[in-house]
DNA sequence: AATGAATGAGTTTTCATTCAT
DNA sequence: CATGAATGAAAACTCATTCAT
């Protein structure tokens, strides 16, 4: 088989049975490598779990990786659906409010974050991907930049100076603190709480004339 | 061999030859993890680039993890120190001149995370680590948090009403952003200019009477 | 099944379509093991090119042996027509003209080895035969040399002592020497020329007489 | 590992005791081989067999066909010593008597043939060997060949016309010969006679003038 | 202490074959 | 009869770890 193709699924299933099939092997896929993390999982394991065969699972995947990038796909899939959904949820309630757009987007990271917080955390932490699912990855992350940067540059209440890298730091500084109150769960915070200080930690620093130019460079280290 | 020991350094060397033999072994670990990987990485590879025979290695330390381990510890050790170091400056310069302190917090923690990117990815994102490191972790995060929260507390500028939370979202959003920088370079944009957004918004934000009591509930996703 | 019956084929196909599914089925698989060999082949490898599935396959053959095995046979099958016509040919050109006859033999052992080279080396370098058509092999070269024998001891020109022996020499010789033209081609000398040469020699070693009884043992090894 | 080196031996030994393994693992191979064929071996098996670990056995050899191949390189080694014995001793009785010459070659061919009868079978005619091992056989049989043609070339006894061609036929007769007779064993005949006939044989077609211009082209077939 | 040969449990993966639809 | 999804035994191969020297 070429290298290529070690991390394509290998068969567009076309009876409803195998479609099935695939559907099994993926869902306890996400279980097993939640579970017990990538470098623990074997495909046997997922297979099991699926009370399916070994031989059928290399029937749709051709490897252990091919099923993580399968995994990860539909996970990046549902992200941006969220993501459009809350989108036009702050759109409706009127673009005019910037907190309530600002609160939209940081409750659709965080619902994101939360569907499958284990797979998650696999899919981001431990799993050693290839080029393309990484750019991918990054693909999306700057499509979601530029969509904020668009949306800041048209708002009047908005004071960064500079719309691009504002948009950077509120897209990562969202999506990192989402990270890792999901993730690396703090317990002792609750949800709804954090998403206050991430609306609050946003609107305070778009409206508060940040994003000014660099000062002398930092001491040596 | 007791499951417990099995993550610690084996022997504390005395001999000189020894304690250079560890070195050895330790940045020859570094670098084949930095470049290959955890999975990828074989103790063989590792005994062959530190120029030590394989049984030499395990004489040192008592499995691959243990390596891991020794590592961690080290790279902790020296974030601890630069961590030190920039909240001395920061006294030194005065306490009064809040962005100042923020200001050396943060590069601060850039340099810690930009040290060596490489192997700090590994230790991060891949290595399957047991829990007594991740409590390890937790605890330094905790620490730093409540220094930072006493600080707040001290701070006649900062209007943030739960310094307790606060401090979280500082800590965590320095740390998670710098982490984003770093390892997910972002070649685009310079380090110093992300340094002075990440004061910004840090400064922003505790100067903008922000953390408000939570609103009501986000809508069911 | 019994394993005895895991070599035959399955079904004489008496309807028309079935003897085209079988017919296409064995040429798919001559393609398939001349080009990957033997090893290398699978039975979905030949269901796929012959446009069939595997199922189908299965219908017709038990077992990827009675594929080979069914080769062999029409393999066998075709050789045994061609030495016969070679043989009526000779008779006819005049049975007095040794050179004659001879050189009708080895054109068509040549004619047989050329037929389908690279099936034919998959055939008698690769495979796995059983037994029994070994044996098929061995039953055909003996009535081979059965025959030859007693042209030999009909012809008043050959010398040769021991027309059993000579019989075997010469036709071991003959099938020997075109296998290794052909199927190790050694492309510097022209079919032509071989042709002649193996006439010669066949010629030259009836002629000379040769066959003499064996002298001193040789020396050990 | 890359892939051209899969079929070279891994490590050249250095302590007594591997030597002493490599040797071990290397005779089991060749029984292991010689018994059940090519297909039917697998690496554990040999291991089993040698006493030793699978472990072991790939630490010497990186797949089963550097096992095959190592045997093969040593099988040539021995044949090549063999021939050139014969061609020494044939020297050595008189370069006069041509006879003399042909036989001891004939009998060295037949000695290396008979060295492992089963395990030459295995080598020659179930083997999937690589291009570059085929190469070092065909650069072989060339060498052999050249060697005779000059010989020829020197016999005043010899009246073939095309020395090279002769040289050709001479080589391939003999030595497909006596696979023949080593290989397929044909039990009715005893060694020595097929020596004496394989030496007539030969003497027949060096000193009977063959070697003819080819006449008109064969009948299409 | 150092060496490196030896170990073998454990993984991934293939593919001939079966059988429900 | 045809289909192709499903099966699972079996094979190659790896690598963390041990231990005789």
């Amino acid at each position: 088989m070429p290298a290529a193709d070690r991390l394509k699924a290998r068969k567009r299933p076309r009876q409803a049975r195998s479609r099935e099939t695939v559907d099994v092997i993926l869902r306890a896929a996400a279980q097993v490598f939640a579970t017990r993390g990538y470098a623990a999982t074997t495909t046997n394991h997922i297979a099991t779990r699926a009370g399916v065969s070994i031989g059928s699972l290399y029937e749709y995947f051709p490897s252990k990786d091919a099923l993580l990038v399968a995994l990860m796909e539909a996970h990046l899939a549902e992200g941006e659906s969220i993501l459009e959904r809350a989108g036009a949820d702050a759109m409706a309630r009127g673009r005019d409010d910037l907190e309530q757009v600002v609160r939209y987007f940081v409750e659709g990271m965080v619902t994101f974050h939360e569907r499958d917080r284990a797979l998650h955390r696999v899919l981001f932490e431990e799993a050693p991907f290839p080029r393309h699912v990484r750019k991918r990855l990054a693909d999306i992350e700057t499509r979601v930049v530029s969509l904020v940067e668009t949306f800041l540059r048209a708002h009047p209440t908005v004071t960064t100076r500079d719309p691009a890298l504002g948009a950077a730091v509120v897209v990562h500084a969202v999506e990192a603190l989402t990270h890792k109150l999901v993730v690396h769960a703090t317990p002792a915070v609750s949800v709804e709480a954090w998403i206050d200080e991430m609306t609050g930690l946003v609107m305070a620093y778009l409206t508060s004339g940040a994003s000014r130019p660099a000062r002398a460079p930092r001491a040596a280290r």
